[in-house]
RNA sequence: CGGGGUGUAGCGCAGUUGGCAGCGCACCGCGUUUGGGACGCGGGGGUCGGCGGUUCAAGUCCGCCCACCCCGACCA
């Protein structure tokens, strides 16, 4: 570990992204090319966002299984679209126990495929359906370029598929998974988003609509940072998902899937980081409190330490730390749990002891400013408030951030200042070309069109003719 | 695959006209410290990316190879 500074956020964004997760101890980089290692404190808080997200798929109905990591090139075959898309992306195993395999396997980019396998072998009569499974995996995609947590060679996930009797039923599904995933990245992250249909460029291989929810970076980059796709009856068919409705008719299922993956890692860290590190959102921070306790000798020591085992204990249902490290000083403690995005510091030493009190440091507002004396009593009341108080506080920074940098362009020219400055909200006439023009000129895509639409009518911000939906063009991940 | 760059201690780097392999941080030991990144003294750690060449002598000069990074095309 260095105790030098920072590289700051607004000199070089990607090399302070970079340092601040190493730094942190939330991911390394593997000896092979672009894979990650996810650190125990990185992982904690996938967990917590395994939790969260868990929860709330149980709530709609949704039960875990597991699927194979491998699967035969065949079954990727058998979607056009699917594998045109995936195909230069590919790991692909040919050699199994020293012999040349007869069909070569794939090791999963996702798992439509096998998994629309087993639901034509599952699904027999509407009385099946709808059939609502979710999978916590690893996947593999061959990237050319890596970067920590937005895109690895291997990540993990979670992936739904669910197959439906009727298209209405699909589509409801896709976008309650995509109201999901707003309510996890707002409530629990406390990373605004918005939910949103993509372009047919931008939408998942072999889908019929792909939604995604798009979150701005602190550099204003766009990111993915959760998709929820409406299938058709494309894998259905692809794979011969069948069943007999009331009247023993035979009909083709509705399909969705839907996927958030440890990239949200990567979102959490650039939405709220600042000069001083990480700023873990109080609902999914690995540690949410942690106590620093002072004392200059032993006889200090006797007094602090019985009142921090004390607060410890009553701040149970809390993710505490006792940083009681006697090798290091407690500014520098201080310091690194900062940049570990603690996201609230307890302060006890002598003077504490005496006055019954604690010094509380919130890590969202840095230096004296964020600084307060609490009460021993009642300790628990304050610390919870206060974590809730961090919480909503980061979401509305980060929201004002946002809104702050989104750009009303009513011509090409304000397009072209406002993907600089941020991004552009825009009318937009649907036409591909419109779009490629746009990603020549400035590198900025469609993020989404939004669910929210303002009505009405206006014109093509490239080409000026009629458009009849509002669309975000940013430069992303 | 095209353009640019870098390989020297765990990490970040310096190394002049070729002449004993260095610095900062980290690590280990002892002591003093401890309310915002402590200090002193001592210590351990090297196939200088690899192979070949020139030379009394190569981290340094020459040739070939390898690896990695950045910018493009691709992408959750």
């Amino acid at each position: 570990m260095s105790n030098e500074k920072l590289t700051s956020r607004s000199e070089n964004y990607s090399e302070w992204y970079n340092q601040v997760i190493q730094r942190a101890e939330m991911a390394d980089y593997a000896p092979v090319r672009g894979c990650m290692v996810v650190r125990p404190y990185g992982w904690a808080l996938w967990e917590n966002i395994q939790q969260s997200l868990d929860g709330m798929f149980k709530a709609t109905g949704h039960v875990n299984a597991a699927f194979p990591l491998f699967i035969p090139m065949s079954f990727l075959e058998k979607e056009k679209e699917h594998v045109e898309g995936f195909s230069p992306e590919l790991a692909i195993v040919t050699i199994g126990g020293g012999e040349k395999l007869e069909e070569p396997l794939v090791v999963r980019p996702t798992s439509e495929t096998i998994i629309g396998h087993m639901y034509s072998k599952w699904i027999k009569s509407y009385r099946d359906l709808p059939l609502l499974i979710n999978q916590w995996a690893n996947v593999v995609r061959w990237e050319m370029r890596t970067r920590l947590f937005l895109r690895t060679l291997e990540f993990y996930w979670q992936e739904g598929h669910t197959a439906h009797a009727t298209e209405k039923e699909a589509v409801e599904e896709t976008l309650r998974m995509l109201e999901v995933y707003t309510r996890f990245a707002v409530d629990d992250a406390a990373v605004p988003v918005i939910p949103g249909r993509k372009s047919n460029t931008e939408k998942f291989a072999g889908a019929v609509h792909s939604y995604s929810i798009e979150a701005m970076m602190g550099d204003t980059k766009a990111l993915q940072a959760g998709t929820s796709h409406l299938l058709g009856q494309n894998f259905a068919k692809a794979f011969n998902i069948q069943y007999l409705d009331v009247n023993n008719e035979l009909q083709y299922c509705w399909t969705t899937s839907w996927g958030v993956s440890t990239r949200f890692i990567g979102a959490i860290i650039m939405t709220h980081g600042d000069d001083q590190g990480l700023i873990m959102p109080p609902r999914l921070a690995p540690i949410q409190v942690v106590i620093v306790p002072i004392y200059k000798n032993d006889e200090e020591r006797s007094k602090v330490m019985p009142v921090v085992e004390k607060i410890r204990a009553e701040l149970n249902n809390i993710r505490v730390k006792v940083d009681d490290r006697t090798e290091v000083t407690p500014g520098f403690k201080f310091n690194d749990w900062e940049l570990r995005g603690v996201p609230l510091r307890l302060e006890i030493g002598p003077k504490d002891v005496e006055k019954g009190s604690v010094m509380a440091a919130r890590r969202d507002i840095p230096g004296r400013e964020g600084k307060s004396f609490l009460p021993q009593d009642n300790i628990h009341q304050s610390v919870s408030d206060l974590l809730v108080n961090i919480q909503s506080s980061l979401l509305k920074r980060a929201t004002a951030f946002r809104d702050s940098h989104i750009f009303d362009a009513a011509s090409y020219e304000e397009l072209l200042i406002a993907v600089e400055k941020g991004w552009a909200y825009a009318w937009w006439c649907g036409e591909p070309g419109c779009e490629a023009k746009v990603k020549e000129d400035t590198k900025a895509t469609t993020r989404c069109i939004p669910i929210e639409q303002p009505g009405g009518n206006g014109k093509c911000v490239v080409c000026g003719e009629t458009a009849h939906e509002k669309v975000y063009f940013a430069r992303a991940y």
